[in-house]
DNA sequence: GTCTATATGTGGATAGAC
DNA sequence: GTCTATCCACATATAGAC
C-alpha cells in the first residue's frame, strides 16, 4: 500500500527538474539541486532515473503529454476563435515569466545543442505539437482567409513569431519586442482576411 | 618586434572560442578546447583572459564590432533595396549552417540564461545594431509603405522572424521552417505595399 | 611573455548499508 | 525501495619555472 508513493516521488522529481531547467538551464541546475526541490535524498534520484540526461528526457515528454491532454480540453470547445482566444490569453498571463526566462521548450532545444538526440527529438515534438494546435484553430476559420492561403505556414509563423519575441525580449529584459512582435503578427492576419473581403465585396 | 604576437594570439583564441561557442555551445567547451583550437598552450590562455566567462565577452564584444564594421561599409552604397538584397543573401547563403548551429547570438543570448550579465548586455546591443541596420533599409523605402507604418516594428519583426525560425530549423533539423518564415515575412511585406499602392491608386 | 605541472572545486555517478 | 557516504572524472584556475 505504500508501494504506490514510488510514482509519486519520480513524478516530484520531474517537476523539480522542470521548473529549475526553465529558471536556471539545464546545464546550470545539478542534481543535487533537483533532488532539493523534489524534497528526495540526492543518492535516491538513481533509483528513479540512470543519468541526467534521463532527467531531462523525462521532463520533455511530461511537457509533451501535459500539453496533448489540454489541447484534448480544448478540442471539446467546438468555437475555434474561443479556442485561439484562450490560448492567446495563456501566454499573455505568463508574458512576465516569458520575458525573464524565453520559453521553456525554445531555451532548452538551444542550450542542448547537439547533445541528446533523444531529447531533441522530443523537443521537436512538442513544437509539432503546438503549431497542430494553432493551425486547427485557422483551419477552422479558413473561409476568412483567401483561397489558397497556407495555414500551415500560418501557424508556423505564429510560433516563430512568438520564439523570436521571447528571445528577444528576454535578451533586453524588457517584453516589449514580444509585444510588438505579436502586434504585428495580428495585423498580418487582418491584412490577410481584409484583402479577402475587400476581394469579396468587389 | 616580436612583441606585436600578442595581440595576434589573444585574437586568434577569440575566433577559436566564436567558432567552438558556436558550433558545441558555451557550456560544452573546455578552456583546453579552446587553446587546442587556437593552437595555444593552456597555460597561457589566462595570461589574456581572467576567466571562461572573460572570453565570452571579449568574443561577443568582437562579434559587434565586427558587425558594425560590415554595416558601416553596407551604408557606403546609396541604394537601400541593394543593400537589403545583399544581406539577406548572406543569410540565404548562411541556411545550412543555421538550420545546423542556428543563430550564434540568439543560442549564447539562451545558453547563457542569467549568467555573466555583461555578457547579456552585449548580445543585446548586438540585436538593437541588428535591427537598426535593417530598419535603415526600410527607412529608406518608407514611401512604399502606408503612411504611419512602424518601421521599427518592421525591422524588429524581421529579426523575430529569422530568430525564431532558425530556433525551429535546427531543432527540427530542417531549414524548412526557417525557409517558410521568411517568405510569410515577404508576404506581409507585400501585403503592406501593395494595400498602400491600392489606395493610392483610388 | 610563455608554458608545464598541478591544485582545487564541483558535480555526476556508484557502492553498499539499511 | 530508500538513503549515506564516497568515488572519480573533469574543467577551471593557479603556481611558479623558464
Amino acid at each position: 500500500m505504500v508501494a504506490k508513493q514510488a510514482p509519486e516521488k519520480r513524478r516530484r522529481l520531474v517537476d523539480a527538474a522542470a521548473t529549475l531547467f526553465y529558471e536556471q538551464g539545464f546545464n546550470r541546475t545539478t542534481l543535487a539541486d533537483i533532488a532539493g526541490e523534489a524534497d528526495v535524498p540526492l543518492g535516491n534520484v538513481y533509483y528513479y532515473f540512470k543519468t541526467k540526461d534521463a532527467i531531462g528526457e523525462a521532463m520533455v515528454e511530461q511537457r509533451l503529454s501535459d500539453f496533448r491532454a489540454l489541447r484534448a480540453r480544448w478540442e471539446e470547445r467546438g468555437d475555434a476563435r474561443d479556442r485561439l482566444r484562450s490560448f492567446v490569453r495563456m501566454t499573455v498571463d505568463n508574458r512576465r515569466q516569458l520575458a525573464r526566462s524565453g520559453c521553456p521548450i525554445g531555451s532548452l532545444a538551444l542550450e542542448l545543442h547537439e547533445a541528446d538526440p533523444a531529447v531533441r527529438e522530443r523537443l521537436a515534438e512538442n513544437f509539432t505539437a503546438w503549431v497542430a494546435a494553432v493551425r486547427g484553430c485557422y483551419e477552422e476559420a479558413e473561409e476568412r482567409f483567401p483561397a489558397g492561403t497556407d495555414v500551415q505556414a500560418l501557424a508556423e509563423l505564429t510560433l516563430t513569431v512568438m520564439e523570436g519575441g521571447v528571445m528577444q525580449a528576454r535578451t533586453h529584459r524588457d517584453i516589449g519586442p514580444f509585444d510588438r512582435g505579436v502586434e504585428q503578427l495580428r495585423r498580418h492576419i487582418d491584412l490577410l482576411t481584409q484583402a479577402h473581403e475587400e476581394r469579396n465585396a468587389a
